[in-house]
DNA sequence: CAGTATCCGATGCGATACTG
DNA sequence: CAGTATCGCATCGGATACTG
């Protein structure tokens, strides 16, 4: 496990030779934003990763003392959480964010669409508490895809799950819309309620719910720094 | 000039995307922090670059739109110089220095000191108007190094300039410390008054800018990140 | 001064398969 | 679930030499 640095006293440099590598701060980002603890989690937000890249990561991560590995509460896995370096990365990474979504925020392609994230994302997102207090079937159709076209959330207590496959329950509202769609308005560069009047996105079943649906569906936490959303 | 992407639509990924090769987020560095603008100013700050990548990451950056290219005020040479997306990296590179210089200072080793880099870095952080208002020589001495052993600032008029042979003035004051200690003194992981009670800098010349030193001897933006200037 | 040209070697990386 | 093992290719990166 050797560092490869730049035989420079700047910080700047010190910091770059330890998160500058192919995947390292995306890793990172799942960890500070996303609250990932496990290596399937990662995977999962990140699909096109090598599991041998992963893994080489982590161990850096864990030498570099920025990330500990450890048994989870039941003592039948391991669990990484951020050391307090790591947690004090967290500005760095918001920084690359904010800048991503104000300068690159228009680069958004098809390419760059993975229904599996975007649901992950949407239901970390959800605002639980804007909800019934009973339970919520939240229905999702991206009408553009054949598979992953099913998603549903189901809220109960406050709590979020997700099912590729009809739970069973009354659906109490379905959102239709195609991936990229929904992509942006997840990302803030669509507001929703402008993606229902153009269509973009529709629902059916419960109509208070799509009245309030602007306050349930949370967005992303970059969505305010959209070239867009700017006052000046 | 193709940017390889993650598949990903998160601006962190986006922004990773453009910023985390090797040697990038140090050229970054350059423009943002110690304002540099052409190329053989870059590669006097990062001497372990091979000039074939150098030449690659200015493409690719300019690619991006973070830097432009155009010719310099004379006409006669090229210049680069920040675009607004790339001055609102500033955020960015900050963090990884703060972050570095608080979690990662204590790793700097003899691999990590070039004296002309350090030298560059003083003399760009010499507060001039700390200074006598007349001409000032000061000499640096690297008690241990045989080459690039001697360094000469004159300081004229607000305006330091950078000498490897005896400009020839008389020579207010010298500084004699090995490599390593001076660069811990700029990059404040030990104060220069410390480093002269201890005998790790010393200096001859004039008393009054003995006396003055750590008003005339600016240091690094991050010195305060030091761990050891901690309050809390 | 500001880069190109060339070349080679390491290794990062991705893909796939497999395991306790 | 949480990774290893293997493997081969590509390409990145480094060194050196050279140029308008």
């Amino acid at each position: 496990m050797k560092i490869r640095g730049y035989g420079q006293y700047c910080p700047v440099a010190k910091t770059a030779a330890v998160v500058s590598g192919r995947w390292t701060l995306l890793i990172l980002r799942d960890f500070v934003l996303r609250g990932t603890r496990r290596y399937n989690e990662l995977k999962r937000g990140n699909p096109l990763i090598p599991p041998s890249v992963l893994a080489q990561r982590l161990k850096s991560l864990e030498y570099a003392k920025i990330i500990a590995r450890e048994r989870s509460a039941h003592g039948n896995t391991w669990e990484y959480h951020l050391t307090e370096a790591g947690e004090e990365l967290r500005p760095l990474i918001e920084a690359a964010g904010h800048w991503g979504q104000r300068w690159l925020g228009s680069t958004l392609t098809r390419n760059d669409v993975t229904p599996s994230v975007l649901m992950w994302d949407i239901k970390r997102k959800l605002r639980c508490n804007e909800l019934p207090p009973d339970r919520t079937v939240i229905c999702v159709e991206f009408t553009d895809l054949k598979r992953m076209r099913f998603w549903w959330l189901v809220v109960e207590e406050g709590n979020a799950d997700i099912c590729m496959e009809n739970p069973g329950h009354d659906v109490d509202i379905t959102i239709y819309a195609d991936l990229l769609s929904l992509t942006q308005v997840f990302l803030g560069s669509m507001s929703i309620s402008r993606a229902l009047s153009e269509g973009k996105v529709r629902t059916s079943g419960r109509r208070e719910l799509t009245k309030s649906i602007s306050r349930w569906f949370g967005v992303s936490m970059f969505a305010d720094d959209n070239p867009l959303n700017r006052t000046g």
